[in-house]
DNA sequence: ATGACGATTTACT
DNA sequence: GTAAATCGTCATA
């Protein structure tokens, strides 16, 4: 499967964490973004960058890619070409399903000022990642396999809306690309389409 | 060895 | 709306 197509199958699915401890943590995917490989400037792997931290890019479909940035946060991506085709889809927004307590309780690990409502806990893949422990230790996990994180089946959305991806003015030509995919008229996305 | 940069989030004006 | 926080990573030297 292409990313594109992926972005949009993945829509609606659950991303399940279980814990050390064994707590359950559940999410419905409600907003993606496909990133297209060596042509895509907007990638980690343009124009064929392979590195240490991009690696797990370029393993077989299924597979995460977790990567660190900005100095502080994680972002988690469903590898999505076949092997060798550093193509993913980054997961940028999940609805709480279970472990809704938790989740408030590792979001709430730095200080903050203000308090979390449910719908700010997993809204942006930074948040989502920090909602559910997933950081650089599960880089490289086989989603359909893995006893600490996989994805399961889910309602799909009634519809679907594509935007433009956030976060890549560096982009050039590909900031403008429609390759956001959001659950229309959910209230879990980063921001409004 | 060093410097610049983020697929972000938060707080503040 | 704008800006600061914060550091692993990588390209350059």
């Amino acid at each position: 499967m292409g990313a594109e197509a992926l972005a949009a199958a993945l829509l609606g699915s659950k991303l399940v964490r279980v814990l050390e401890d064994g707590t359950r943590l559940a999410g419905r995917i409600v907003e993606t973004e496909a990133y297209l490989g060596v042509k895509d400037r907007a990638a980690h792997s343009y124009g064929g960058r392979r590195t240490a931290r991009n690696e797990s890019m370029y393993a077989r479909a299924g597979t995460a890619y977790v990567y660190f940035t900005y100095g502080m946060h994680h972002c988690v991506n469903v590898v999505a070409g076949s092997e060798g085709q550093p193509v993913a889809v980054l997961l940028r927004a999940v609805e709480p399903v279970e472990g809704v307590e938790a989740m408030r309780e590792l979001r709430s690990r730095r200080p903050r000022r203000t308090a979390l409502r449910d719908r700010d806990l997993c809204r942006g893949p930074g948040r989502l990642c920090e909602a559910m422990s997933i950081d650089r230790s599960l880089d490289g996990e086989d989603l359909v396999g893995s006893e600490r994180l996989w994805l399961a089946r889910g309602e799909r959305p009634s519809e679907i809306r594509r935007s433009a991806r956030i976060g890549i003015a560096y982009a050039g030509e590909w900031v403008s690309r429609p390759l956001r995919f959001c659950e229309s008229g959910s209230r879990f996305l980063s921001r409004q389409p």
